[in-house]
DNA sequence: CGTCAAACCCCCCAAAAGGGGGGTGCGAAT
DNA sequence: ATTCGCACCCCCCTTTTGGGGGGTTTGACG
């Protein structure tokens, strides 16, 4: 639906359990094609350079070597790769994520359910850089939250057109930024994530 | 969506206002192809034989006349039409409405939201018959319920059937009956209902 | 001044949804 | 003994959705 085409996802982790618990969820996801698994820096890099992951998951503990030299390296050899790194019990400045390159930073204690939005997020484009959680003011405009609210109600794209005097294309436009900006795949999954965050009344 | 074509509504209150009231609020609706009103019994009845009404709103404080009597009376006329008895203070026992030939019962002082959505609930045959307020005990089954969880992560109806290996088409059929039993039109509404009735975690 | 995002409009397309009809079997209730 | 709700399967159909292009204007911000 939102993949024209299946998620390529390299998970790199020298903790056996973390990258198969990471490799099973992620698998299950309809929108990806193919998650595969790196132990360490050598064959992360070569996995990167093969494959051109569309994201990759980088445990910021990697034994020896750092999470944020692994991305560096793996954005040498296939920049079209995003990165999230994640933090087991270390925290990073978003600062530093950023200037090796990482498209975001999230915390292995999120639930799975977040986890698996915050690799969609970034797939489709967004950062997700955690401060105090998962969904800190997604910045939705005013006119994407009435849209949104509308939604709610069950309304098609062609009432909520008629509603706001716009033509219903318009109203698919914003539909999709909403889902974007929401990391989400329908109005379905947006209304439930609206109201987690306290968007709708 | 739901109306392969209009509901036909007829709303009989002696109150100009609140007739207008509702009628300004279902007019909106797209599922509602006309709205009419009448004030007393007599005019009621009149309406209902020639217009066959889907749905007939009645207040219950018909100035001199019953609306348990208007509802009798119409039903005698119109025997398709789905009677829905409104009470402005007084209250009345279901026994007493169903008795009357009345599929639903509710309160003046609902929201707006909820007052047409139990005329969509009576329209598409669940009874509606308030005792605490809205949506007291929906029903749904352990099925539905499951179906409902899996729509709110955004999933699709293909998804759904494999995660619970059942075909596809046994998923819409879920998610009809879901609809039916939520008053409700698509999965958007369907979430954020759910949400309201705390099905959802 | 350019630039950027928001908000609005058009075209196309494939997939999904939603509703209609038909059917089966089961178990619980009347 | 028959009815009713639940759960499951099949066919058909139209509408809606979601994504892909392309474009304009406006107003804010540097």
């Amino acid at each position: 639906m939102t993949a024209t085409t299946g998620l390529r996802v390299l998970v790199v982790d020298d903790h056996d359990v973390v990258h198969w618990g990471f490799r099973l969820l992620l698998d299950r996801q309809s929108w990806v094609e193919s998650c595969d698994g790196a132990a360490g820096l050598q064959e992360a890099v070569e996995f990167a350079a093969n494959l051109r992951p569309d994201v990759a998951l980088i445990d910021l503990m990697l034994g020896a070597d750092s999470g944020a030299e692994a991305c560096s390296a793996i954005r040498e050899v296939s920049p079209n790769t995003k990165v999230l790194l994640i933090s087991g019990a270390g925290r990073i400045s978003p600062a530093v994520a950023r200037s090796a390159g990482a498209s975001g930073f999230i915390s292995k204690d999120w639930g799975a359910a977040d986890v698996v939005k915050a690799v969609r997020m970034i797939a489709l484009g967004s950062e997700v850089f955690a401060e105090g959680g998962p969904g800190d003011s997604v910045g939705l405009s005013d006119r994407e939250r009435e849209v949104l609210g509308l939604i709610a109600t069950g309304a098609t794209n062609r009432e909520i057109a008629g509603n706001l005097f716009l033509s219903p294309h318009t109203v698919k436009e914003h539909t999709s930024a909403i889902y974007r900006k929401l990391g989400v795949r329908n109005r379905a999954e947006a209304v439930r994530s609206a109201q987690g965050l306290g968007l709708l009344g």
